[in-house]
DNA sequence: CATGAATGAGAGTTCATTCAT
DNA sequence: GATGAATGAACTCTCATTCAT
């Protein structure tokens, strides 16, 4: 596959990814992403075989993209609460994004796949957040920014807290208010009176 | 419709309710149903136009039978923590059932309809549970068993976590002793050092 | 399934037989037999499942009808080599039929599928034949009518001259006075100078 | 065309001709004999059309390196019931061989094909083998080997029989005992005791 | 009420064939 | 000459939905 397919496959990768977006996993159809990307039936089917394959790819690219929240934007000064105060506001922007999000696309891949543990791209997200977050809140302790007993639990904790707005954004709706008071309770947990 | 309907309209419900449990929702077609129980074509357009409707009568009957967890199984003398670890030991048991269970099901539904807010019975169970879940803890602050600033948040964020624990179940995977982990978690967060 | 799709059934092989005459069997789609039938897409499959299963139906059913020839037009005085020839004439009339013959497709099937020896239609087709020629000859044998040495290896070679004779009419072209000429010669190997 | 494209040529008609040995004409796409030559989907166009092109070729090739049987391998002082079971021999060993063959393609081209009469490959292949054994017959019966009364009849008798073995092999299957039998009938035919 | 045959829309998938490079 | 990306036609198969009985 020369130059000029890369660059084919990734102009399907970064339409199809909208159509995602729109449309979650499941109703998304090879023939939704054929109109999406204006080529032919056939022509797609050069590239991928399934709306599987697709999502996939378009996960990979994501998470080439994803835990920049911690690489970009810190400044050399930066203390830990900071970070995690800059990390918990990029998600809560991401989670109240109503379309322009991939969770429920994300989440129907994952129910109507029986991924292997190992190649579970999903897990492999949370659990390097987590081992990001756990050596955030260590560094925060080490310095007296934090207090907590179990980093790890503790950077668990919020992962799942996060994962419950997520969820629930989706399914029932939050209010920015209410994510705010999570976040508070959160930081507060670790001790801080913000 | 008499009475006669109303037995056959509980038999689909009953059954398509074992449909879901076993295939979630999106992959269940109202043939699925209709083999499932053994009925004819027509038959189950005669009591239901369609899968969302099904789903969405399980669903109710489902309700009905809920907050049993706090009602039932609770003695005289159960104190405020007892009723909140049977409530979180119910809940874990539920999480990490494998099948038999429509959880799946739910979260497939709530992506793929634009429920109008005040139908959402999923916000209707997640708001109830939040009430009693602050309810209680209330009664356990004023009789020492608890400490927590705002009880509300606190019953909230609960509420996240285990929203955020059966996602995760259902997608990456949750072992039993992060489960628990979390659950100690959170009544560490109300002062018990179980 | 009812009196009446039992007979729509029966009405599908009639049609499909048709085509298979008409175009063998690898050329013959699922669309085609519904076309000739003038019945809907999803109609067809509510009898069918592949065009294979519709072939091996056909088939059986000209099965049922097939060693007529032997069990009609005898007449009790009948002798053996009477019969003989009027089986032969009647695999003459058969494979100097242009059209309306479902040689090719039965050919193309069996080259096709692997089907497992037990269940090889064409074998228990051939073999059966081969039985009552043999019954056929001995019977000639006993009378003085006819002579061989081993009645069942005469009556193979009978069959394979057919099926040679059938197999090079649809490849090659057999002139009437070829399959007369051969025919002859089988009689003649049993010692009639007819 | 130069010295290289008709190199080339040549190469695409031997990598077909294993392609249609393993899968008959009927499953050959131009898809699978590019894939099996390891060329471009518009290099094989530069030479062939279409697979009846191809097939059509590779079948005269084919026949350039037939009846070699006859011509090679044969000693000065053999006599005609030695060339004859040479062949014969040959025959059989071709008949059962179960792939790297081309029976069955030759079988589904002429079928699918309305060949006109004067370029059938196949007739002439015939026409000339019962010639050759016509010969070969009238040599024998001149030196008193043979005996026979029509030699052409006898020689298309054989072919025939050889034709019913050939297509009953691929459909039905037949053991190596019927073969010989079958051939022994032969030679008997001809006065030969074996 | 209940049945289940029938319809037809729509998704998936594969290739022959073309054509710009 | 050679390439291989691209197209679009053709098939397969499955269901939601209707309707005569």
């Amino acid at each position: 596959m020369g130059e000029k397919s890369l660059q084919k496959k990734q102009y399907i990768l970064e339409t199809a990814r909208k159509v995602f977006m729109e449309k979650g996993f499941k109703n998304v159809t090879m023939k939704d992403i054929v109109e999406a990307c204006d080529i032919s039936r056939g022509g797609l089917y050069l590239y991928f075989g399934s709306t599987e394959e697709i999502f996939l790819e378009v996960l990979k690219m994501e998470a080439g993209e994803a835990d920049d929240v911690f690489s970009d934007n810190i400044t050399e000064d930066a203390t830990a609460s900071d970070i995690l105060m800059l990390f918990l506001k990029e998600q809560k922007r991401e989670l109240l994004r109503k379309k322009n999000n991939l969770t429920v696309a994300t989440y129907e891949y994952f129910f109507s796949t029986d991924v292997p543990k190992k190649d579970n791209i999903l897990k492999k997200q949370f659990d390097s957040a987590v081992k990001i977050i756990e050596k955030l809140i260590e560094a925060g302790v080490e310095n007296g920014e934090f207090e907590c007993e179990d980093c790890r639990v503790t950077a668990r904790n919020i992962m799942f807290v996060l994962e419950g707005l997520k969820i629930t954004a989706r399914t029932i709706g939050v209010s920015s208010d209410t994510v705010d008071e999570e976040l508070m309770y959160i930081l507060q947990g670790l001790g801080i009176d913000d």
